[in-house]
DNA sequence: TGAGCGGCTCCTTATATATCAGCTTCGG
DNA sequence: CCGAAGCTGATATATAAGGAGCCGCTCA
C-alpha cells in the first residue's frame, strides 16, 4: 500500500460534458446573468463562459443546450459546479429541474512522480519507438501511448509525469502503474 | 462551370510538465 | 550602455463544444 501512496497520481485538471437538450438564447442569459459571472462574444466564439469564482472551474454553455466544465481538481468540485450551474439555470426557469444524468467526465488530466531522472532517449527505445514521441527540439517530454489506449503519457528527464486522455483517476492511475512497470524491467 | 455538400482543421478553455526564443527591466 | 535576470509566449498532450473557413468531390 505504501506503493500507491508514493506512487500515486493527482487530478490536476478535470473537463466534463453534458448536454440539457434545450436552446439557449445566450445573448438574454449572459446579459441576465452578470458580467460578473457571464462573458459572451460571439464575434471570438459561440459559447458563452460562467465562471464563478477565480481560479475555479469554468463553464462553456452552447446555443443548443451543450456544455462543458473544466478547471477541477476533483470530482467533487466538478459535480459541485455543474450542480451550481444547474441551479443558476433552474432558478431562471430556463430549465425544469436542477438535473442532467448526461453529465460524463471525459478527460482526466493527472500528475505523477517517479522520483528518478530518465535517460529520455533510451526510454524511448526502450518502451518501443512506434509508441513514443520524443523530439526535444520542439518539445522536452517523451510522449508514450501504451497499447491499453487508455491514457498518453508525458515523461521528462526530471522523473515527473503527467498522464492526460483517460476519463477516470482510476484508468489513470492504472496507466501510471503499468508504466512503472516497464520502467523497472527496463532500469533492471 | 458552378453550386452545394461533406469532411477536415483551427479557434477557445483548463491543467500539469520543461525548454526554447524574444522581450522588458534593472543594476552597475 | 550593456549584461544579466526575469517574464511571456510559443512548443506538445487530452477532451468536450459550435462556428468559420478551406478543400475536394459530385451532380446538374
Amino acid at each position: 500500500m505504501s506503493d500507491s501512496s508514493k506512487f500515486g497520481v493527482q487530478i490536476v485538471n478535470l473537463v466534463g460534458s453534458g448536454s440539457l437538450d434545450v436552446e439557449m438564447d445566450l445573448e438574454y442569459l449572459a446579459r441576465d446573468i452578470g458580467e460578473s459571472i457571464a462573458s459572451y462574444d460571439p464575434n471570438k466564439y459561440p459559447g458563452m463562459y460562467l465562471r464563478f469564482s477565480e481560479d475555479k472551474p469554468l463553464i462553456t454553455v452552447y446555443r443548443t443546450g451543450k456544455y462543458i466544465v473544466v478547471g477541477a481538481n476533483s470530482l467533487e468540485e466538478a459535480h459541485a459546479f455543474r450542480d451550481r450551474f444547474l441551479g443558476l439555470l433552474s432558478e431562471m426557469r430556463v430549465i425544469d429541474e436542477a438535473k442532467d444524468e448526461s453529465f460524463r467526465i471525459q478527460n482526466c488530466v493527472c500528475t505523477g512522480n517517479l522520483k528518478e531522472n530518465l535517460s529520455l532517449n533510451a526510454l524511448a527505445i526502450e518502451l518501443g519507438l512506434e509508441k513514443t514521441e520524443y523530439e526535444p527540439e520542439q518539445f522536452p517530454g517523451l510522449i508514450y501511448r501504451p497499447d491499453t489506449g487508455e491514457a498518453v503519457l508525458l515523461v521528462f528527464a526530471t522523473g515527473k509525469v503527467v498522464i492526460t486522455g483517460s476519463n477516470t483517476i482510476e484508468s489513470a492511475q492504472s496507466a501510471f502503474d503499468a508504466f512503472r512497470e516497464q520502467l523497472d524491467t527496463f532500469l533492471n
